[in-house]
DNA sequence: CCATCATGTGTACACTGTCCACAATCGCAC
DNA sequence: GTGCGATTGTGGACAGTGTACACATGATGG
């Protein structure tokens, strides 16, 4: 933490400036990520952090793991209120906790919800560990073990199967984006509430 | 432009600052809205800006406007093609081209979309003149018009009209934001185009 | 014709990311 | 142990940013 460290070596700068960095995401967004104040925050010389990282890109890119981790609790904590049962209602109830559990970790934390998921990322690194919660799984990953189970009940064709991420994340994505950033920024809270309700249940209709 | 002036006065600075902005944002997005570069562009001293603008942000909000008016252009121009009958499906059509206007205007000028429609603002000036492309109509007039459509020719329940507009633009809008700048980054064209399409008919059957 | 007011200039400051040369320390081969 | 190389942190520097303050210029209305 900001503890003025009395040994020359740090111990764990790499983790302290990735801490430092989720607290200043956490209020502002992915723009707050300041190299020279996370190093300040971690009791450390500006340069230092070049040891760790190549440039403030990657200690961004650190930082948006970190907060996908965070993201995945969240909508773990939603799944884990609906009942794992083998049926059609039920999977799509853990489909709808999927969408409310993103909209609540944006609502809760959009600094870090911005970070998250603003941040140039690929497909191919959606799955890794460094994105997971404490599950073990990451936000992309919940959404398609939902989806699966969708079709593995009959409720979900298994040719709209393929890039049917795509629309559940976008539908979602697009509202708290809009709520957090764009041009709904000012709308009230029950509008929010009901918006995203009707966006989730857009999903499960129309996927 | 980059003419270098005779006079003292600019002219028009406030608009040539605007130009420039556009211009700096098309190559970088929002973060490349760079207000000394934009005032270097226009032949003339940083400070000058101030005189038009009370600082960057409010510098960036007003190309931000001018990029919603050429997103309100690329929909127009989609709408031209599909013919204004008074029926359901030619209303549903419209709709379809409202979103696929909008997801071709992020892939053809992504640095102007993000400006345009990731800074913030309100929902209040969602319609006002400045964000109105040449027909006269901003994005989300675009949008609510072709909704009132749906709903008078009996596609759309009165009762589910209020806020549909929240649907129908957080899915397309989330589509666009996740291939830009979000964990989609590196999605083939051709797996984006089909995306597009899916978002699209998931709201139209979905709203 | 002159005073006023809007508009543009110059200088300055704090802050950022990042480069370079140097210093301290850890860990391993002998 | 002892010395040495690789890691990790420091200090100083530079270009670039937004913006505040005092000043210069020139168009305009009395």
């Amino acid at each position: 933490m900001s503890t003025a460290r009395a040994t020359y070596r740090h111990g764990d700068l790499r983790r302290s400036l990735i801490e430092a960095g989720v607290a200043l995401a956490r209020e502002g967004g992915p723009d707050a990520v300041v190299l020279r104040e996370a190093t300040r925050r971690a009791g450390v010389s500006p340069n230092a952090a070049y040891r760790h990282f190549a440039d403030r890109a990657e200690l961004v890119e650190a930082v948006s793991d970190a907060a996908q981790g965070a993201a995945a609790a969240a909508i773990e904590a939603e799944l884990a209120d609906v009942p794992a049962a083998s049926d059609v209602p039920s999977a799509q109830e853990r489909l709808r906790a999927v969408g409310i559990g993103y909209l609540r970790f944006a609502r809760d934390e959009p600094g870090l919800f911005r970070v998250a998921f603003g941040v140039p990322g690929n497909l191919d690194r959606a799955f890794e560990a460094e994105k997971a919660g404490p599950g073990g799984s990451s936000p992309f990953a919940l959404l398609a073990g939902t989806l699966d189970d969708l079709v593995r009940f009959g409720a979900l064709p298994a040719e709209r199967r393929p890039a049917a991420e795509l629309l559940a994340w976008s539908a979602v994505h697009g509202l708290a984006m809009l709520v957090l950033e764009g041009p709904l920024h000012e709308l009230g809270e029950e509008i929010r509430v009901m918006a995203g309700r009707r966006v989730v249940e857009m999903v499960v209709r129309g996927i």
